[in-house]
DNA sequence: TAGGCCATCTGGTCCT
DNA sequence: AGGACCAGATGGCCTA
């Protein structure tokens, strides 16, 4: 098929006028669904030289239910399409074109009736056909649009876990490893996720200042070794003197520890001005906001600033994730404080993109918790909407801050060496 | 090279 | 009837 050819079936007069073009779909769906109408005679419809396998390197052909003829159409579908069939009426308009297809189905079929009553059976064996049940015959026309719904359904059933795929994107970038260059599975991601929802919903339903080591702890629970030291290096805390993550001074170069730990990411937009925009990382503020990368992590710095006002806590019982209890959902944590905040996500659905007005991220709702909350340390994560960092604010509260890192850094070690 | 992860295809089921 | 959703199957890619 010559490039004239596709741009022709691609860009259809109904595609042009937007009456049937399916929001979302991807130029080349609409190519793939024009080259199956386009070949679906001539060509063989399953195996690797298929031209219905998309291009690309998942291209899968399922062998589940019925078993395929490598190169050839499926037993399932009857007779294979003859060759060198006048296929113009594909521009002929879709309704007519149906109606067409009807009358030639069933044209098709009451010949192959008459051919079979002379034979005396659909095989030509001479016995007497039949009755009852007696499977449809399989034409052309019909085989045609199966075809066609089975590529509309691909392409919906692409596009749906494509959007599946960009929830879990963003994701992501919601909990506390918004790794790019070692992007989490999507087990881990749920898992994390989960765990996150459960620490913060921990913290402020004690109404206790968090102690680091066992938020974290709480975060890795039933996380895969690698998933927690990575996440362990987002946090800036080396989850093995050995482990592959980066530790803190290679993170964050030139970084104070302490920022790096209570401030893993950047709130604010004045990409370059720190040095956390020019450490490479991935929570660095040099990419834009709106792409998503680089995302900064106002939860937990809002987390820090509540927990700054409150004791150590944490005697409850963290979710043992391992557990199918807990994979089940059958533990549910704390949801609200005071019964003003709830974690559940507020504002518009889709976080993507989202920024308030001023430009301060603020996703989970936690800065108008702390706001209601009425603490001194609560309003200034309020202040955020001030356009007031957070780590400015929070690096006043913790006066003593790097030798509390490193305790808990140290305990952070022990922990993960047991 | 085995195993994990992923994208895709596919048929079945349920719902509108 | 058609779309959404689901789960199984499959093969490619990547890493330990």
């Amino acid at each position: 098929m010559s490039l004239q050819e596709i741009v022709f079936l691609s860009v259809s007069p109904a595609a042009l006028d937007g009456s049937s073009v399916t929001p979302g779909l991807k130029a080349s769906d609409m190519l793939t669904s024009a080259l199956a109408k386009r070949t679906l005679e001539s060509t063989p419809t399953r195996g690797p030289d298929s031209p219905f396998r998309p291009s690309g390197a998942h291209c899968k052909v399922s062998t589940k239910s019925q078993p395929r003829e490598p190169g050839g159409r499926p037993e399932w579908l009857g007779h294979a399409p003859g060759p060198g069939r006048d296929r113009q009426h594909d521009r002929v308009p879709e309704g007519a074109r149906e109606a067409e297809e009807e009358e030639e189905e069933e044209q098709e079929e009451e010949q192959e009736e008459e051919e079979e009553d002379e034979d005396g059976g659909p095989e030509g064996d001479g016995l007497p056909r039949r009755r009852g049940l007696r499977r449809r015959r399989v034409t052309q026309a019909r085989w045609d649009r199966v075809r066609l719904r089975r590529m509309e359904a691909n392409t919906r059933e692409r596009n749906r876990m494509h959007g599946l795929n960009h929830a879990l994107d963003a994701l992501r970038r919601a909990v506390p490893c918004p790794s790019r260059t070692q992007k989490l599975s999507k087990i881990e991601t749920l898992r994390l996720a989960r765990n996150y929802i459960w620490a913060l919903s921990e913290v402020l339903s004690a109404g206790k200042r968090p102690d680091l080591l066992a938020f974290v702890q709480t975060l890795c629970r039933g996380l895969s070794q690698h998933t927690a030291s990575l996440v362990a290096g987002c946090l800036q805390l080396s989850a093995r003197p050995s482990g592959p993550e980066p530790r803190v001074e290679a993170a964050f170069p030139g970084r104070a520890t302490f920022d790096t730990v209570y401030t893993p990411y950047r709130f604010r937009h004045d990409a370059g001005t720190g040095p956390c925009a020019s450490g490479g990382h991935e929570g660095g503020s040099g990419v834009s906001s709106a792409e998503g990368g680089g995302r900064p992590f106002p939860a937990y710095s809002a987390f820090c600033g509540l927990a700054a006002t409150y004791q150590p806590f944490y005697e409850r019982a963290s979710p043992e994730c391992s557990s199918p209890t807990c994979d089940g959902g059958a533990l549910s944590p704390p949801l609200h404080y005071q019964g003003i905040f709830s974690l559940k996500h507020e504002g518009p659905s889709e976080p993507e993109g989202y920024s308030d007005p001023d430009g301060t991220r603020c996703r989970f709702g936690t800065c108008r918790c702390a706001a209601a909350s009425g603490g001194a340390a609560l309003r200034r994560c309020a202040a955020a909407d001030a356009h007031v960092p957070y780590d400015v604010q929070l690096r006043e509260q913790f006066l003593t801050a790097q030798d509390q890192l490193n305790i808990v850094q140290d305990q952070f070690y022990t922990a993960f060496q047991q």
